[in-house]
DNA sequence: CTTTCATTTCAAGGATAATTGAAATATAAA
DNA sequence: TTTATATTTCAATTATCCTTGAAATGAAAG
């Protein structure tokens, strides 16, 4: 995870839409979801929803993957893990008080 | 912390001369950084440096304290914790996977 | 009280992001 | 091969963010 990485990523959380699309694929899990699932999870119109998912699968925080007609989105779970790495320990240079207040132990 | 107050941390992050303003205070710690040297440290002009302050003070990731003539800024270790703790709990429901990526164990 | 220093605020402009609705693409079904 | 379905792409509009430089504020020093 480059810096750049990290940019995308937080600008790509940084949308109530966008962080709803998370969410729906987390609970979601390994399976994913269909866009148009997605669109209706969060309220938001087909091309909407596509802006909104090609912002997450660029930053790589969603994969995607063409099953016929659908477009299965699902959550990498690894890639946001990358990224609370990056906050964790690139941006606060590992510091014991940021773990701390997460009930994080290391 | 709030969805909006999430919201808005990730945006703030999302800049990279805000971001290097962050590494430049986790850096410097309690004693935190006058506006100048984060200035020269970032290489912005005071203008620009005090928008991108107000925007990290905005969404409490950083601290303000005036001291005479300048003013004093400092991560708040405890806020950024907590932000890591949203995207952990709140956005990804805890998920094991996520906290193995960045070697958590809790 | 005037000047200097450190920083913020403001208004204007340019750049980037989000919304909208229509058209295009890709795949499957009739 | 035509039609229907699922999704994306595109162009235009609107909204938001960032930069710039000048002016304003707050606090100390002369």
């Amino acid at each position: 995870m480059t810096e750049d990485d990290a940019l995308a990523a937080f600008a790509a959380l940084s949308n109530q839409s966008r962080l709803s699309v998370i969410r729906a694929l987390v609970k979601a899990g390994p399976s994913g979801l269909p866009a148009g699932d997605i669109a209706e999870c969060i309220g938001a119109s087909p091309s909407q929803t596509s802006f909104h998912l090609s912002s997450l699968s660029a930053c790589g925080l969603i994969t995607a993957e063409r099953r016929a007609r659908q477009m299965i989105y699902r959550i990498d779970f690894q890639r946001v893990g990358e990224l609370v790495g990056f906050l964790l320990d690139d941006c606060c240079a590992a510091n014991p008080e940021v773990r701390e207040c997460c009930g994080l132990r290391r």
